[in-house]
DNA sequence: TCAAAAGTGTTCTGGATACACCCATGA
DNA sequence: TCATGGGTGTATCCAGAACACTTTTGA
């Protein structure tokens, strides 16, 4: 019988911060990309759900636990590893925006990983990434490609917010991802007639006019007609 | 360095038969599913892209090469095999519909694999599935939800047809997958204005009034706004 | 008072849906 | 002549897009 390629999970983890859509990224310690960037992950052993391995890696990586985490495919060009085959199967995160403190996560990351297996961590636009280890500039691409087409078929967004939030700050996100303008009025109309917000009793008050603060009724994946 | 699971590749042959969306099945001939039904699918060897165990498996069990393929996404669990962890990327595949010979295909693949690996090879209406070995439930309901998906919003049904076909067979074929009826003035009305037919010189014959032929212009996978 | 974001309704348009009759053929 | 599928056009409805002014606050 025939030996199979290794498999390993690389998990794309984006979030909203300082205005842009962010991917965290790690510095490769060793092998022919040592001191490249590439996207968390790891090998996956025998008898390991492929899901917790990526569960696995984004604690690591981020602290959080309970994040949404949905696989993308399985990238298995031979001579994606210079090294050996190792079939990749690609997860991507997405995980809560902290308006009030920009960067915050990208510190906490850091700080986390102080001891771990990456030489470093960092969280970069997804409009500015460099060049990548491994073939995972395709899979920056083909993550990217997902999300916006799930941002407008169904609910995810929610995992990218905190439990309060304002409806600026909601099309605000769609506006960052999708890199284009909505108008405001038919945002608020079209969120309203889905029904998947509950107004709260408080209000966010910033430089300006105060604005109602919003939660989900449900925070678990769902398939609307959002776009 | 942690041992990391098998690596196989299982493919999902659709192709529409005898009024109905069936798909091909393998008897599997040992191991603790001996004796159960499963698609067809192998061993990545070290080296090999995903695409080609996929179209190696593909040609042995039909016969068929250049036909849509398109990878779904992995399974991974350790348990869907007992035996041992074996990880599954599961593809999907379009074959075309031999309208004037029924049940050929399944004829042609089984006569291909008389000395294959297959004790036997069967086309299976989708509707009417058994239970199959390994995940094998799990995946046939992902490929199904991926192509009634695709359907609406790609040009694959190309794959489905012959060069020529009429409009009442394409029609078919939609409502078919999408187990509903159209309308087929609205629906002729759509396919005319995205204009991804022409019409042949040639009209089909059959008991009734003759229908005009079609061929797509460009038998190549693209989004357009079907449904 | 000014700058900046919050909040709000109406009109228009295009695509989707619903719907019924005549035609050409082989049996 | 009949049964069967092929072929066609119009009215309606609804969702998406376009669009401008007033309000509230902190500076």
């Amino acid at each position: 019988m025939a030996k199979s390629p290794k498999v390993a999970v690389d998990v794309v983890i984006f979030t909203i911060d300082a205005g842009a859509l962010q991917a965290l990224l790690v510095e490769v310690k060793r092998g022919p990309f040592a001191g490249r960037w590439a996207f968390p992950g790891g090998l996956v052993p025998v008898g390991e759900p492929l899901e917790e391995t990526a569960t696995r890696e984004l604690l690591a990586q981020t602290g959080l636990r309970d994040v949404y985490l949905e696989q993308l495919r399985s990238f298995g060009d031979p001579a994606r590893d210079p090294h050996t085959h190792v079939l990749s199967v690609a997860y991507f995160a997405l995980v809560p925006h902290k308006g009030e403190a920009p960067c915050a996560k990208a510190q906490r990351a850091a700080a986390h990983s102080a001891g771990g297996k990456y030489a470093r961590v960092q969280w970069v636009p997804v409009s500015t990434l460099p060049r990548l280890a491994y073939d995972h500039n395709a899979i920056a691409a083909y993550a990217l490609q997902r999300l916006r087409a799930k941002l407008a078929y169904t609910n995810i967004v929610y995992s990218l917010l905190p439990q309060a939030f304002t409806l600026g700050e909601l099309q605000e996100i769609y506006e960052i991802i999708l890199g284009r303008g909505l108008d405001r009025r038919n945002f608020r109309k079209k969120v309203g007639a889905l029904g998947l917000l509950r107004a709260l009793r408080r209000q966010r008050r910033g430089p300006h006019r105060p604005a109602q603060l919003y939660a989900f009724t449900r925070r678990t994946p769902m398939n609307i007609g959002m776009l």
